[in-house]
DNA sequence: TCATGTGAAGACATTCACAGCA
DNA sequence: TGCTGTGAATGTCTTCACATGA
């Protein structure tokens, strides 16, 4: 709640064709930003588009839902600059905001619960983001553990702390039932996790240092009922 | 985005200590205050607390991860009102958040795609809210047509139109992959629906007056890894 | 005393509208 | 001309802080 983070960032990241404005110091960002500027890559990604052309903010708005001012100022707050004749450049632009979100290693990501969502997960994440990838699987289920499925090794959730702490995995998701969610939730952030992504129906408690999203199932149908049914159809 | 709907209720709805001042007319409620409603109630309801007991708005607070300012603004925008010596009788303040998130009838809900994805919705959902059912699903499988699974009868994706239409569905829930989505949220909104719950990774175009709300997995775990990077441990 | 309900302030987010530029 | 980058305006959401009442 409230989340804003401070990048200091340096000059060498940007393309800018504005290269008079070097932005100098902090920059705030904030998640709604980061959540566009996800979405405005992977719709660039998944465009087709020659990557050696170039976009107008409003055609990106378009693709997006938002508005172009909103688009321009997302770009703005990262840096990159555009050309007022020919707009942004496809490719550069995709790169600036990899550069800007992605790490610049590889990030590990532990999955905790191999159920249908679980595997639903893996099946959306395959291959999807190269510096990203889900290395470690964790179930209570005998059947599942010491087995590959999905493309991912499943350890016993009795592992779960040893097998974090050793790959050094600072994000995770939660992807079962709420009963057993806050146990494994204390042992993630125990085992130096920093990042929870949590499906389960619950509030979770964690130190506030370490980031929570939640993507309550629930929630979310129910939410979805309340509006479906003031509009005016 | 910026979707804000203007609710005309009358009074009997209240259980207002606070008699004096009855709210005429409209009232306008956001998205976030929706979202934190229902999750109070879940939580009075999870917590087995006693419904003839009270509560007040810190303690609701604590519980939900807001302050207590925020539950107390929640809580009057739908009207309802607490006694400054008791807090919120937590019995009634439950029926009255569901007198105003609920419909008065059954809600019933359509679920597209019996992948791991939508059997874990089924399975998240299953019974755990009366109000709101999800009373068919859709595949192309054809093992899973005309089949009852997870407790839901299962026609083919190519009886969409008739099933929504007959059973007047208003809100459905997408959960296949994001190649057959638009051609589906299409079909959707031509049968009829006026929320969609949209999990495949791709921006949907719906017509403005139909809610879509999306839950894109791969966007979620993006934005946990970046924001966990941002953490100070 | 202590918690509610709420006007007012503050923080944050989005959009407007226009200078500046090729 | 038609775009970008951005100050200023507007809109929305959250918190402060206090009058009120049992």
């Amino acid at each position: 709640m409230g989340y804003i983070c401070f990048i200091n960032y340096s000059c060498e990241y940007y393309n800018s064709v504005n290269n008079g404005t070097k932005m100098k110091g902090r920059s705030k960002i904030s998640e709604k930003t980061i959540e566009r500027l996800l979405l405005y890559r992977r719709i660039l990604i998944n465009s087709g588009l020659n990557p050696n052309g170039s976009i107008y903010s409003h055609q990106l708005a378009l693709l997006s839902s938002v508005t172009s001012a909103q688009v321009r100022r997302d770009l703005m707050s990262i840096g990159y600059f555009g050309s007022p004749v020919h707009g942004y450049e496809i490719g550069k632009l995709i790169e600036s905001i990899g550069e800007f979100v992605d790490d610049t290693e590889v990030q590990r990501v532990a999955l905790i619960g191999l159920g249908h969502l679980g595997r639903a997960i893996l099946d959306y994440f395959r291959g999807r983001r190269p510096k990203l990838t889900i290395t470690a699987a964790f179930d209570i289920d005998p059947e599942k553990v010491n087995r590959v499925l999905h493309g991912v090794r499943c350890y016993s959730i009795d592992q779960l702390t040893e097998v974090i702490r050793q790959e050094q995995i600072k994000v995770a998701i939660i992807a079962i039932p709420e009963s057993g969610a806050q146990e494994i939730a204390d042992q993630l952030v125990q085992a130096g996790v920093s990042g929870i992504l949590n499906y389960a129906p619950i509030k979770l408690n964690v130190p506030p240092e370490v980031y929570i999203e939640n993507r309550d199932m629930l929630l979310a149908v129910e939410k979805v009922a309340f509006f479906a049914r003031r509009s005016k159809r």
